[in-house]
DNA sequence: CTGTTAGCGCCTTCAA
DNA sequence: TTGAAGGCGCTAACAG
């Protein structure tokens, strides 16, 4: 019996096999422990059934949420995925050097800056199909978009409604960079304030982890004052926000109105619990991976395009408790 | 130019190559974006210079946060690592299917339980060396062990010393399990609950995400009333309590005292901040990679083990705010 | 229905 | 100091 044939059996290809020798294959493959040789698969095929997700900050919880939720779908039809993260150097350009570099069929990268990504070249890539998803306009890919605006804005009109009249932004210094992106929260925020004739103030932090939120936040407050609503970047900021609150003396929900964005798992199980912009993650994920499937598939099929809407989720840390 | 030459160039291995040619050979890969094909690289090697981390429940902050640690120490180097994570079928055996298929040069495993592990077969790990980082001992095999339970001990005094008299443990329903795998929360739970005279009280959840401790915590205290204080077999467990606690009308860290483990980043930004029984995860990460490292490069030393301890990190949910 | 053949891209002798 | 040759384990075309 040749191994070509083995191969038959064992790719459950259609091809024309005796049943018996179909059997014969499947007994002895089970009976040494047979375990494909997936680089020599992957040689032989050119294909290696597997994506790369690529996103930025791995440790947040939201990442961790599309991480999950991607390798959902993805499994179910029977890919593997390799998770990787990248940063941005001080130019602005992506940092490659903790993408994992094993061959993939393909590449999600969430939260893919707007514009040509500097960095990001076409020998990255390899040749291979990339499907963005996140909050920033993307053209001429493969795009999963979220559509933070509309909600952002109504947040901040919620945060007036219920008293507050000095709402700040707080956001990672990547300001006049995701200025440049066409921050969508931003945009929202600028637009309602401007809507409400009340002044915009921003928070600036040094970048988006949770430790680089309490100094910031309480830099500002010893010089300005608290404002009375905060519009947090992220919800994972919202939490480092509400610590650095309470650490000076003020109570989140109540002194402070916060909403956040993104909609993780720790904003209904935080005290207070955290009025947040909701991503769709599973829908955002299974599209996604949708896109992705078809491009692989057919190279050749016109870009594919989605928006998605947030949705805004009002809890205790704005209303009060 | 032969292919051999430019291999020897561009793995810098220290064979005689002319400068000239080298010269030639880094001009032209610079030029023509050269990128090696990782997968034929493997099958002529026979190595990928790559690591999995098998986790369990890949979306609890705690694995997060390893995952971040582990990977951080091998890309150091200059190695890649995937991700992925394993469950648990009914009757106890590893359920092996989500793990990524691609090959490895070893493996680390967070949390195995304890024994020989029904579906952890030689042709799963094709020969290729397993380091385990966990709370339960392993023996035969490379391992780094968390100790619990004299600090799971510790927390039960200080409960204890705070005024609680009735001490409940707070675990998923592996329980009958854990103690087939000797888990040392428990372990400590039971000594100190002995030594200071009180009676032992379970909450069992079905499983250990968050969503599975709200309904079996509200029923037991539907049915007995709530315990003065909580000793949780994780952090995350114990923010999902909390939360179901108020939702009950009961203020955690007054009515009921609060004792986690793990030590997650949520365990210092949540409020109350949480006790904790807190894990060296960047020592353990570290000391299974270079445990790893050495069982890649000479299979044949003898067993590595190591021992941590961890530390109990008290915080106002256990002392009142 | 099954075996033979020829690579996939790279590394590693060995000989020149 | 370099090139030629063989092989890693598998698949895909082509004969038989």
């Amino acid at each position: 019996m040749s191994d070509a044939t083995a191969s038959r059996v064992l790719n459950g290809v259609d091809a024309p096999v005796a049943a018996e020798t179909r059997e014969r294959v499947l007994r002895i493959a089970e009976e040494m422990g047979y375990a494909p040789n997936l680089a020599a698969k992957a040689l032989a095929t050119g294909r290696t059934k597997t994506v790369a997700l690529w996103s930025v900050n791995l440790r947040a919880p939201h990442s961790s949420q599309v991480v999950y939720c991607t390798r959902d779908e993805i499994m179910k039809n029977d890919y593997d995925l390799t998770i990787s993260d990248f940063k941005f150097r001080a130019d602005g350009a992506l940092d490659t050097s903790r993408l994992i570099s094993w061959p993939v069929d393909g590449v999600i990268a969430v939260d893919l800056p707007r514009g040509p990504v500097p960095g990001l070249s076409n020998s990255l890539l390899g040749g291979k199909p990339l499907v963005s998803i996140g909050a920033y306009v993307l053209e001429n890919v493969d795009h999963v978009h979220v559509d933070f605006a509309p909600m952002s804005a109504a947040a901040i009109r919620h945060l007036h409604s219920v008293g507050c009249r000095r709402i700040a932004y707080l956001v990672p210094n990547w300001f006049e960079w995701f200025r440049s992106c066409d921050d969508a929260r931003l945009r929202g925020y600028e637009t309602a304030m401007a809507q409400l004739g009340l002044e915009t103030e921003f928070i600036v932090t040094e970048h988006e982890a949770r430790p680089a939120v309490g100094p910031a936040l309480k830099a500002h407050i010893a010089i300005h004052g608290a404002p009375d609503g905060l519009f947090c970047f992220n919800d994972n900021m919202t939490i480092a926000a509400a610590r650095a609150l309470r650490e000076v003396g003020l109570t989140p929900g109540r002194d402070v109105k916060l909403v956040g964005c993104d909609g993780i798992d720790d904003s209904a199980d935080f005290y207070p619990p955290l009025s947040t912009v909701v991503q769709p993650v599973e829908e955002m994920c299974a599209l996604a991976w949708a896109f992705l499937a078809r491009r692989i598939k057919d190279p050749e099929i016109p870009i594919q395009q989605m928006t998605l809407t947030a949705k805004l989720e009002i809890r205790e840390s704005s209303t009060g408790y």
